[in-house]
DNA sequence: TCGTAACCGAGACGGTACGTCTGGTCTTTTT
DNA sequence: AAAAAGACCAGACGTACCGTCTCGGTTACGA
């Protein structure tokens, strides 16, 4: 059929046999992610993912082990790279700004849907649960500690600050308001009001030792 | 068959024809409490909730638009009667108080497994997203509104508060652990982080006016 | 309902509680007719009959032990009629007015579906099967054998012929093409071989004794 | 899972994909036989012939369009099998051999009361009764024609004889008793004075021109 | 240069649950 | 006691996907 070979593939190995197709590939996120517009996660069939990648179902198992996963990378790589790390000079201009793009992005309705589905698919798709964590949160929190150490560098919070605790308080809501209602408005004065509420607990001295 | 009627049902219609009958009722959803525990509510099947609670699967449908609404109507009496009311003479103590309940009847693996479940399910299943939010949302809302309400009473909040805020700050976190992240401890330490961090908002005049 | 009862039921008796509407039955048996014409016997439901004849399904039960002879009485009563005793002078005339009289009835697109859909019936149906040997094919038979007695009488046929085997013998090619084939025409012209081929065989003493 | 490929199959295509089991259809064919003696065609149920046949409903469905062609697959390789066409040097000998076979074969319990039901079924299943014709009743004819072609070669039939109508004469009265009555006995005898009135009709120049 | 290993698209495989439908029965209120 | 209404249990229907397994064939490595 003449394809060529991944470049940066998972399984490097000086493999014997035929290289996995870069086209194959391809071609089945494409079509993921046009699914996951058109139906959403919960739509989402293997089925017809491969019929329209015109890809055996095989070739789909053969690199994801559910659609949770396969959902998961095709939402991904567009996701992250919308969530530039601000650097504001200010913890709490740096906490605006990631929370309202948060908010800017989500409020793409089919972002929005898809975001709330992969949550939900997580709680029944450990695959998808173990992915969620380790190539969502995991770098999530990372940024999250990158912007309190400089702030503590910065001498705005103190030293022994729980960075996962402030990611709690502030993504926190945000999803709540995400997944469960549709009324009340997931919008840029309630990103403030939460960045508000965690500063006046970063004043109090809530979040680590007394005041910095 | 030998069945009594509804005592204290919806439609209190002076029906005409054979009235649905309490003890099925009863029998489906005795099953379907024993069947979430065991399997979970994405393991659970209509088929076997039919079949277990000797029960012809149309006597379900007649009754339930969907396995998701019918596993909501399952867990709500249990769950919402373990979530008494609060009263301790300060918001600071009403709202330890219900977050600390919340957290003691999430941290029985059946329950807290039940409502991740049912919190993944309400986002593909719309009839129970509805039923979500009128008959447990709803109530909720109302209950931290009291509590507010109250707190407003005695001087300790500002007339012009936003009860939903406060709602979505408070649980908002801790749903956040409860779906995301099972390393993080949802424990009465997390609850009492939140609860002066939204007291420390409080002070601070950020959830309504100035100091009151 | 406000239902007058039946004059002369099949049971008389002085009964104590509400006696039987003649309006039901006769409701009954005109859904019947009607959805017979509109879906043949096969798409026939109770449930359909009860619900067009405003009648509860029980009243449909308490009557008829099953659609298959409830479409028999529906079917029957039209059918019957439409197939006087022929009285010709002769055997030959005797049997060629009666074919005629079958085929020219049967041609009607919905009696000659609803024959064929009976006789199907009859095989999955003992009550009907039942009904149709005592109430269909015994009154055949009894006018079968009336032609072959005056034709004995006249001395067209030997006395010990089987007025059973001429019946079998003139239907049963009838039956065949009416539930076998489309293609094959049935019409006056094949009635008339058949009566023909009775006809050769009685002068060659085949259907009884020799020759008369 | 280790399945061969069909030996002489309809579709020899090149085929892609992989290709239909033949120990799967075996499975379904068997089952479909062993359920056919069990129950009968109307108590044959393609969820059960799948679970006997240890195979999925799909792959049931794949092959036939309706329960009746199944269950007409399953019952004409034998049935058909048991008519051998007979050669007996005479018309009459022809006849009587192949109706005698027939009855014998149906006196059978349950290849009489399959083959009754298959025409009852053909009925309702509008792809049974095209099967029915085609593959049935076309053989039948195919059969009976030969039967008369020699019997005319031999000069003992005019060139001009019909036979289908034939075919309609010797078999109309025998499918008349197998369908319609329990009492009369089919048998033998029965089947002789079919033959002998038929050979009437042929001797008297019923069914051609004049004698030969 | 050849064999073999891993890939490819296609599609059948055994399963399972879906939500609907019908059958024949039972229970209620009304007449 | 029979009426109309409609809920009851039971279970088959035909469809849709699941994740796996052939099938015939291609591609690239290593012997």
């Amino acid at each position: 059929m003449g394809e060529g070979d991944i470049p940066g593939s998972v399984d490097p190995g000086r493999g014997r046999g035929r290289p996995p197709s870069a086209r194959t590939e391809e071609a089945i996120l494409r079509a993921t992610v046009e699914l996951l517009g058109e139906r959403g996660i919960a739509g989402l069939t293997v089925e017809e993912v491969a019929s329209r990648a015109r890809v055996g179902k095989a070739s789909v198992y053969r690199r994801w082990p559910s659609k949770g996963v396969l959902a998961f990378d095709a939402f991904m790589a567009s996701f992250v790279e919308r969530q530039p790390l601000p650097d504001t000079g200010t913890l709490r201009g740096d906490l605006l700004a990631a929370l309202r793009g948060w908010v800017r992005t989500v409020r793409d309705p089919v972002t929005g849907r898809t975001l709330r589905g992969m949550v939900a698919e997580a709680q029944r798709d450990a695959e998808l649960a173990a992915a969620w964590r380790q190539r969502f949160l995991e770098p999530v929190r990372a940024r999250t500690s990158q912007l309190v150490t400089r702030a503590v560098e910065r001498g705005e919070l103190p030293r022994r600050v729980d960075a996962e605790v402030v990611l709690d308080l502030c993504y926190g809501p945000l999803y709540f308001r995400l997944l469960q209602t549709t009324e009340r408005p997931l919008d840029g004065r309630f990103a403030t009001v939460i960045v508000d509420t965690v500063m006046a607990a970063v004043e109090a001295g809530v979040l680590g030792g007394g005041r910095s």
